[in-house]
DNA sequence: TTGGCGCGTACGCTATCACGTACAAGTGTT
DNA sequence: AACACTTGTACGTGATAGCGTACGCGCCAA
């Protein structure tokens, strides 16, 4: 049971070793974990435990979902206005922000909601995975969450903050235009 | 060595298979991880290895970071505009969006730079957490980007992301005010 | 050159994981 | 009542994780 079903999770602990600079004999110390037993997992030689795992990411000051979920790809990526991909309908138009990466850890998109238009309704299925949180920022206007059964009046400049896997739907209570950022931090599913 | 040093992993798998309404032994063909070795870690008994874990992972439909950052919190927070927690001097002010509670997973703040100001220099240290990646947004004005020796100009309605745990500041170039969202996202250390 | 030090890894041993089998308990049907 | 089925867990066994010790290698100073 050598086979490293977690992709990577070696590779990264020395990336991020190398990174601090540590010997393994150092993240030994910082991580109560043995050399010899960091060194196997660095070469996937063996999987270690959950509880093993837990403690060599603290070595690294890192939780150990935070360590699961690193991310190597690292470069600068611009989105510029003209390039924003976007969507929608029915009153509800929205531009996505942030590029089409793999392991994009927080999608950014800014959505245009028009008077009485919604971005749902009460009876739609969640539309994000299980863990997935939101955190939504009007721009202009004023929008209306409803989230799991409750609702929630927001004003301009007012910012909320849910668990994005609960059903819900913001829709636009006033006479005018609305304008939102909604930013959804979920990890996406590893390929 | 059975000491869970991931709290509550056993109980949190015990409560997916149970809202999935599966059994040990489905879950079992489901994970390919056989029925006692599960009841073991539902109990504590043992800590499956990562390898095991994540097999685990996906016979409950999710991946093993998200297994691992389960949040059973799940409350709607609101931050109205009066209440921004903000910062910062010298043509540099900030202010965040996002509740300061544990487990926040994406911290969104707006900030605004005068004209020839920036938000840090070429020698300062990263100060973000090893892992956390960054999307600005520009919403007003023009912004410079420094970022690991590469410079990036930005306009009105880009954005940008990149690793934010490489040196890096922004700068307003312009001849105006520059104001833009910063949504910073690194799973915070959970305690 | 030699000697010392730091480094990663090989190796052998022990403890624990992970499996398959079987048991005990509970439930439902005849 | 007996029987069949499902469920979670006990138990024994084999495989492997995880440790401590020691090795080989490279680098540096005298």
């Amino acid at each position: 049971m050598a086979v490293a079903e977690a992709p990577g999770v070696g590779t990264r602990i020395k990336a991020l070793r190398d990174g601090l600079d540590l010997s393994l004999r150092d993240l030994a110390e910082r991580s109560g974990v043995s050399a010899p037993m960091l060194s196997q997992v660095e070469r996937g030689e063996t999987s270690p435990t959950i509880a093993v795992a837990t403690r060599i990411a603290a070595g690294l000051d890192l939780s150990l979902s935070q360590l699961l979920r690193l991310d190597e790809s690292g470069s600068v990526t611009v989105v510029h206005a003209s390039e924003r991909r976007g969507g929608g309908g029915g009153g509800h138009a929205y531009e996505v922000l942030t590029p089409p990466l793999p392991g994009q850890r927080a999608e950014v998109s800014e959505h245009t909601l028009a008077a009485g238009a919604a971005t749902g309704g009460p009876d739609d299925p969640p539309m994000h995975e299980p863990g997935a949180r939101e955190t939504t920022v009007v721009t202009h206007g004023n929008l209306r969450l409803h989230c799991d059964g409750e609702v929630h009046d927001l004003a301009e400049g007012d910012a909320v903050t849910f668990d994005a896997d609960l059903p819900h739907h913001f829709e636009n209570p006033g006479r005018g235009e609305a304008r939102f950022f909604a930013v959804v931090a979920a990890g996406l599913r590893r390929s």
